[in-house]
This record gives structure tokens, C-alpha cells and sequence, in this order.
DNA sequence: AAGCCAAATAGACAGATGTTGAGTTTTTGG
DNA sequence: CCAAAAACTCAACATCTGTCTATTTGGCTT
């Protein structure tokens, strides 16, 4: 996906260390909150020398960013593949693209229940929020010219709030229902707020 | 709202070298995520032995958490004295609400800023979601009572996130749009959500 | 006003952190 | 295939942490 002509390929035993680190680190992320995680039983359970984390991580937290930024890059490919298009009609509509949402989480399970849980980091959420930004509300301004961008943006903010919010909930033990169900409620639901926010003007 | 008669009042030293530490909290707050505010500086800063702080909070997460369940408790005491009601129709509805929740936080500004910031804490948040829940849910679906409890719960997670990411940007720097346009704009998604997610099903 | 007792201070401790320098192993490229 | 470069290890170091003890201060009670 990079390019691959001056991409000096990362050297083996880099990768190595790292997928060592993040693996312990994940495990640990499911026993306890980043806060209690100490760099040196990471190290020991990665099986990897306490130096060699702080060659390639300030800390932790720099660790889990990381982390998040991969998973931010991967989303990116799917929002630029997919049109973000909600605001439309129920049956074609961007059923695609909730379907697609819901299965990236779903897909990244184990790392997005613990960013997106209690414990997780709100940056990544509004890391989440403000790449999809700019298409939403372009394509919302689009379907409905009449609005301003203004509350193009407000309506984008709370919808993908919402959104999160129950991403997040279907993430939990137990989900108040099943994926399916929740993606398509929450399709139900902005679509006919969009067309009301929207005419009400 | 506790029992006043075994209330023995903390100590006075005691209520001022918490609030010496918290206000200390608060400024290092606005200078750097927590993970990164070291006990020793707080208490510097805060002219308090380093001892003393362990002899009220176990870290500086624990301080955190304890002013944290402040201020919910004061949300709570909110709650209590306003009918949730936002689905309703728009002359009466919730604006009173609304608003008062929108004011709770322009109040708390400075705190609250710092827990729905991107350093913020998303426990906070899942708090004043829980809080809400049970009241939201039971108002919803008596006016809506064809609704099932289970649509109530997702369209109440989504509705709240949504609420919250509304609140959360207008506590940014610049915010999107001023106070008052953000809480009526909340008011007119959520009713007409409501209606349209409650009358489809 | 005197005395009691809880709270604050000061200093010491082991353990974790983050940095550094010297030495060893592995990879890469000429 | 050998040499230079880069990654890893190991050990040492100053600093912060969290806990403890002995001591002083200051606020409640009577």
C-alpha cells in the first residue's frame, strides 16, 4: 500500500520485538487498564530485554498510541473505499458502509472493545470521528443543499457519537443485542433524523 | 440528601488539603494528560507533603475518580429534580431539561472540559450514561408503549452518546456553534429520532 | 485552657522508571 | 564472504513511587 521502491522494509528482528511487545501488551490490556500495566512485566512476558522497549517506545502510552494509529490507517482504506452515504433511503442507503463499520470492529474485536471500553482512550474515539468528518458532512451537504454547514457538522458530531456509543455497547459483555440488530437500528435511526434535521430547517 | 445527624463533618485541615491538591490537579490538568502529572509535582505544587496525599488517595487515578464522583453526584441531584422527558413535542418537551443539563456543564466547565477532552476519562462518561439510563429508558417507553425495552436501551445509548459528543465539542476550543444552538439543535435529533424510531418499529 | 488525638511532616526504604554506555549478536550490502 | 551498521543485551544510575515509622503540629472536646 506504501511505496515500495525507497521503503527500506523494517528489519526482521524490529518486527519481531514489536509483534512480541504488542501481543503481551494486548494480553495484558485484557487482565488490567493501561494505567497498571508496568513497561517491566510487559518486557517479561514478551520475553524481550527492558532496553530494547525504550528503543522503539517512549512508554506505555506511546506504545498504545501506535497501536491506535494502525487501526486509524486501516479505517482510513475503508472509509476512502466506501461512501459514507447514510442519508438516503432505507433500502439502498449506506447500509453497505454500516455494514462495513460494524464488521471493521467486529473484525478488530479484541483491540476496539478494549480502546473503545471504559478504560479506553478518547482519543482514539475522536481520532475515529474526525477522519470521517470532512466526507460525511460534504456528502450530507450534498443530499440536503439547503442546510448550512454549520449544522451539517453539529448533526455529524451527534450522529457519530451515537454511532460510537452503541458500537461500543455491542462491543460489551453482553451486548444489549446482537451486531446486526444494532447496526441496523442505528441506521434507522440517523437516517430519519438526517431527513428531519434536515427539512426542519 | 445523606444522613445529617451521623454527618461528623471532615476535619477542617482535612478539607483544605484536599482542596489545596485538587485545585493543584486541576491546573496540572490543563497543562498535561494525567499519566503524566507525577505525584511530586502535585504536591509541590499544592505546598503538601508527598505523605499526606497518600493518606487520602491511593494514586493520582484515585484522585481523579473521587472528583469524578463528585461531580456525579451533583448530576444525580439534577436528574432527580428533571423529568428526562425529551420525547415530547417541541413547545413543552425537554428544552427545560435540556437546558439545564447543557448549564450543569457550562458550570463545571473547566472539570468537565478536562474529562470529555480527548484526554478525558471515558469511565466519566459511561457514568453519567448509566445514570441516565434507567429514567430515560422508563419515560420513553411510557410514551412510547408499543416500543420493546430492548429498542428503548439502543435507541437511549445512541441518543445519550450523541447528546454527549454534542456537549463534549462545544466545550472545545473553538466550539462549533454556541451553547444554545448546540442544546436546541440535541432537542430537535432527539425528538424526531424518537418519534420516527418509535412509530417504524 | 488543657489535653487528647487525628492529621501533617520529614526521612528512609524497596521497587519501577527512563536513560546511558559498553559489549554482543544479527542483518545487510558491497 | 567480510565488514559496517543496526538491533539487542546487560548493568549501572538518578529519579519517582508507594509504604512505613517517628515526630511535630494543630483542631476538636470537655
Amino acid at each position: 500500500m506504501e511505496n515500495r521502491t525507497p521503503a527500506p522494509r523494517e528489519d526482521q528482528r524490529v518486527r519481531l520485538t514489536k509483534t512480541l511487545l504488542q501481543n503481551a501488551f494486548l494480553e495484558l490490556l485484557t487482565e488490567k487498564p493501561v494505567q497498571s500495566v508496568t513497561v517491566k512485566e510487559l518486557c517479561q512476558r514478551a520475553g524481550v530485554n527492558r532496553g530494547t522497549f525504550y528503543l522503539h517506545y517512549k512508554d506505555v502510552y506511546d506504545l498504545l498510541e501506535k497501536m491506535e494509529d494502525a487501526l486509524l490507517r486501516d479505517l482510513d482504506e475503508l472509509l476512502q473505499s466506501n461512501p459514507v452515504i447514510v442519508y438516503n433511503t432505507p433500502e439502498e442507503a449506506g447500509a453497505g458502509f454500516t455494514n462495513a463499520i460494524f464488521g471493521f470492529f467486529e473484525k478488530n474485536r479484541e483491540m476496539c472493545a478494549i480502546l473503545l471500553g471504559d478504560n479506553g482512550d478518547k482519543k482514539f474515539v475522536a481520532g475515529i470521528i474526525e477522519r470521517a468528518k470532512e466526507k460525511s458532512v460534504r456528502e450530507y451537504l450534498a443530499f440536503y443543499p439547503t442546510a448550512s454547514r454549520q449544522d451539517a457538522e453539529i448533526f455529524y458530531y451527534f450522529i457519530a457519537w451515537g454511532f460510537i456509543g452503541l458500537l461500543q455497547q455491542s462491543l460489551q459483555n453482553p451486548p444489549p443485542a446482537p451486531f446486526g440488530t444494532m447496526a441496523a437500528a442505528a441506521q434507522r435511526i440517523i437516517m430519519e433524523a438526517a431527513r428531519f434535521f434536515a427539512v426542519t430547517d
